[in-house]
DNA sequence: CATGGAATG
DNA sequence: CATTTCATG
């Protein structure tokens, strides 16, 4: 059971770069894609679909802006679209796919980098997901794999220059805490499971000054599971050679439930 | 003496496909381009310079909109840059360079595409424009050429489907009527003075539907010259085959005073 | 259908 | 630096 998480920046973009060709050697169970940049009209899915999978979407109000959409091979027992609160959902960022032994909650988390008061709504938006999230696990949604673009990561050894980024969005004091608060929760960090203190390993580089070529980017993406899941987790990992958007996929591999 | 008309849709669009190049080959004493669509900076002209060209220009206040600039050899013994009415001059139409013996009028006439009010904003540009050359001529301008996009034609044939376009912005009874005065006030249409009615020849074709490849366009672009100059007219014509923009250049070829 | 800008990242 | 929509032609 292999899921991966996407940040496609323009799910039309991806797709003129050869997604179809990709994913069909990649072969996901699910993926959870962000940044669809879905237009006015309908995204045209037929290419996704053709591959064998089911495609659920939740896009933004704006044109062209944010929203996410997962792809699942097997059909999910429920599909909740958006968080119920507006302010976020007209933003197309929450896709929730239950399955029998396991929910996937795909996010497309609020980046800060354009204004202080988008940096605000992005820490209204962290408390408020890590409430949302127990709210969930209250009321009896099936063990979570959150699947995303954080838009932060927690540790000095997730972004490529962090004393120079102290006080940028996404590595803010405040943010690292809400990660660390986060796990705490009862999450683990597929990634650093299974490659524990690795260095070097980015999900996101600024397209600007071949950031990519010298691998000066941070690890945005996360594929965070429940503890519950973590003897599942048989592989983790970013697949940085894979070139559709200034993000890599992150991908985590469950074993079957025993 | 060769005065070239271009509306170049974009000079950096035009430039990235080798303007210069064809530029280099054509070597045109004078040349007058169109919708420039200067940005916020200043256009980057050095390579036109670097060919031996004076560069004067008139940007609309708008980025990216509109503007006009003309490039000559020889230096100009006066630059006029707009008409003096600031509602046309904020959209950079027009440019006059005087010579000893005679006078390049550069121009971007509106386009009425857009909506019926640019349509009546056009017309009475149309009205403005012609009691503004009247006002030139009484006030001592050498003999003017008067070279640019006029957005719009007389005859029918000057356009490949004049049955269908009898009310279309460019080819309405009033543009019609309007032409056939402005040239009743003492010019001479170069390209017609030259080839008689030589039907298919035209200077802008749509970018949708193949249209230029079908040669289904209008002779929009043109260079009139003062009946005093008509004698010294040794050339004209449409350089259909130079592909930079959406229109093609349009020249005339004067010989020398006598 | 193409340009250049804007907002957003 | 790249995506998308927008106004304009």
């Amino acid at each position: 059971m292999k899921i991966i998480s996407y940040n496609v920046n323009g799910l039309r973009s991806a797709l003129s770069k050869g997604l179809l060709d990709w994913l069909q050697a990649e072969v996901p169970d699910v993926l959870c894609l962000q940044e669809i940049k879905a237009g006015r009209e309908p995204l045209d899915v037929s290419g996704l679909e053709a591959l064998g999978y089911h495609v659920y979407q939740h896009p933004a109000q704006k044109p062209g802006y944010s929203g996410v959409a997962t792809l699942t091979r097997q059909l999910p027992r429920h599909v909740e679209v958006g968080c119920g609160t507006d302010c976020y959902d007209l933003e197309g960022r929450v896709l929730r796919l239950d399955f029998d032994d396991f929910s996937v909650l795909n996010v497309y988390m609020p980046s800060g980098t354009s204004s202080p008061e988008r940096q605000a709504f992005k820490v209204e938006w962290l408390h408020f997901f890590r409430r949302y999230v127990r709210e969930l696990q209250a009321a009896g949604t099936p063990p979570l794999v959150i699947a995303g673009d954080f838009n932060c990561c927690q540790r000095e050894l997730d972004l490529h220059n962090p004393k120079a980024n102290q006080n940028s969005p996404g590595f803010t004091p405040e943010e690292r805490q809400w990660f660390k608060d986060f796990l705490a929760d009862g999450f683990t960090d597929s990634f650093r499971h299974i490659h524990g203190d690795a260095p070097g390993h980015y999900s996101w580089w600024t397209y600007r000054a071949g950031a990519r070529a010298r691998n000066v980017g941070w690890r945005l993406d996360h594929l965070l599971v429940d503890n519950t899941l973590q003897p599942r987790v048989a592989g983790a990992g970013l697949l940085a050679d894979v070139v559709h958007s200034d993000h890599c996929p992150a991908y985590v591999q469950l074993s079957a439930a025993s």
